[in-house]
DNA sequence: CGAGAGGGTGTAAGCGCTTGCAGTATGCTG
DNA sequence: CAGCATACTGCAAGCGCTTACACCCTCTCG
């Protein structure tokens, strides 16, 4: 491996200038610049991660917290990051975090003590009282996608508002035995997003007049087999059906879509369905949705967490964390209930 | 940040023997691998990494590269990495490939030789010959899954079997009108597999005695989407139509069911589907598939890269450049042709 | 024209570990 | 009991960078 001394000799500078030159930190005189980036060019140089990191104590490397790696939104907010971190030069650390409380231990205490990242993003983690302290000793900047944490720079959705937007255009559209789809109790424990989407319906509901009857509420798993599952209970039960389903999310929708289908149920001239998410699928499913553009929140993340490096620590951060967007995406699965 | 000095000191020993017993090489005394280990844990130290790497030359970490985030297959398999690697130490950096040749080039001569990592795990990555080249120039441990790389030590599994005994499947339960969703011509410039799997399916008709006809092949993209599309177009075709459609891959094959259903005919009394892949839809749809158990695949290239990391170059590698495993899991979407 | 302000550069002191070497203690062999 | 291997430990020299500091020069301004 050629070393930044090889690089100096070659440009017929100190070892100093050249460090200077390619990191862009202090002065160099434009022709020394000009001397090392050739120099460096034509000895394929490219400076060592570890020693710049241990000498600088700046590592060019953020770490990201997942949750589920191969769930769709996950790995969909993972590349939105991965992109937009890699077009600044950073490396990305991944760190998948299982329900195992003893390889959780070892991410918060082991993995990211290592002083290998300059700062850490989580995605939609519900995190322990413990982990966010953990988190916060690494005296990192650290910004969390989704589930709210008030120690932690928080990026989110307003999940109420997502929510009671998906239930009004349902209502909007004439329906008004609506059914939901969303939090199971036990998958709540450790993840609120499910809860504030119910709430979101319920107030909208609320809202327009309408009882909230429990037997209008199905629990499910955010999958599209649990969706499936669900939508079928929904449906056959006795008693008057619901004229639409709000889903969590639009996997479940898509379940629900497939359970209508299969026990012969047009979408939507008999149901209508809704989810939350823009999902890949949707487009295909004809699925009205309210998208959360997922690339888009890992980009952002991406953007925050960098702001939150370059910005000299007395500087006041440029934007609160943020309320990220949502949009109303209005497909072929809902339309106005048949008089 | 606690220092090694500051470990040594608790336990009344030198930074040598903190950092052997520590690590585990060299010798200590159990005595003093105890204090150590005691002073660091109530100091709650853990080593750096940019120092450890920089005086060892080891890193503990691992690139994987990959070429989408987002789907299923690669995010199963990265999934499976992630967990053996971090069960062993083992932090993981990833670096996402797209197509654009700029950033492709920037993670070949940039990114990757920072020296940052001990090893690096190509998914399913078609590289062109330059880039296998500075691959190689790392002398790093590259293990491949997937893509079938001369210059590379490569897990794959043998597409042509897989294809052969998905389609020795339809012939056994008699069909004779096979059609293949599988490799666009274009998609196949920077990716072999599908191609191989065509070759697998022909053989097999071939060898049955069954002449290949190219109105029953049809391209698609590896989508749920593309395969809807392409099964349309098969099943809409004047001419008798095929009674059995052996897709490239699971989500393919998903939206030739989705398609089938669409016109009204019933699977698989009307029509029988088998993918491949071992998607995680497959049980929820019922699909015959040839299971090529991703999750395993992430996992048996941890464990080689591992080896390759721990055995001396002197050594030879334990075994060969591996052959994956695969199955063929019966499920509801295949059956007997009707007589 | 002198003072002050920077730009441009090099020297050298680390950054926090690992490990070769050397020294001491201990155990085993013949 | 000499002779030698082996366990254990510490000293100190790096690993390959970054950056404080010092120094020299060139401008600008009053």
């Amino acid at each position: 491996m050629v070393s930044i001394d090889e690089v100096a000799r070659a440009a017929g500078v100190s070892t100093a200038t050249v460090s200077r030159a390619l990191s862009g930190r202090g002065h160099v005189s434009a022709g020394a610049k000009a001397k090392v980036e050739e120099a460096a060019k034509s000895l394929g140089y490219v400076v060592s991660a570890s020693a710049s990191s241990l000498a600088s104590g700046r590592t060019r490397n953020i770490g990201v917290l997942v949750p589920f790696l191969d769930r769709w939104f996950f790995s969909t907010v993972l590349s939105g990051i991965a992109s937009a971190l890699m077009r600044r030069g950073y490396d990305i650390t991944l760190y998948s975090l299982t329900a195992d409380r003893g390889e959780r231990h070892d991410v918060f205490d082991t993995f990211l003590r290592r002083q290998r990242v300059d700062g850490v993003i989580a995605i939609s983690l519900e995190l322990g009282q413990e982990e966010t302290e953990r988190l916060v000793e690494l005296d990192l900047p650290v910004i969390a996608i989704g589930g709210p944490n008030p120690l932690l720079t928080t990026l989110t959705v307003d999940d109420v508002a997502v929510a009671r937007l998906a239930t009004e255009h349902l209502l909007a559209l004439g329906h008004r035995r609506i059914a939901h789809i969303g939090a199971s109790p036990e998958f709540d424990i450790d993840f609120h997003i499910p809860t504030q989407r119910r709430q979101g319906f319920e107030l909208a509901l609320a809202d327009a007049g309408i009882e909230v009857s429990p037997s209008l509420f199905e629990p499910a798993d955010f999958t599209i087999e649990g969706g499936f599952r669900a939508a079928k209970q929904l449906l056959g039960k006795p008693g008057s059906r619901p004229t639409a389903i709000f889903a969590a999310s639009d996997e479940m929708a898509i379940g629900a879509l497939l359970a209508a289908r299969e026990l012969g149920y047009r979408v939507p001239e008999d149901l209508s369905v809704i989810g939350i998410d823009g999902h890949e699928l949707g487009e295909f499913f004809r699925l009205t949705t309210v998208d959360q553009f997922p690339l888009g929140q890992g980009e952002r993340a991406a953007d925050a967490i960098l702001e939150a490096l370059e910005s000299t620590d007395a500087e006041t951060p440029t934007h609160r964390p943020g309320e990220l967007p949502f949009e109303l995406i209005v497909r072929g699965s809902t339309a106005r209930l048949p008089q």
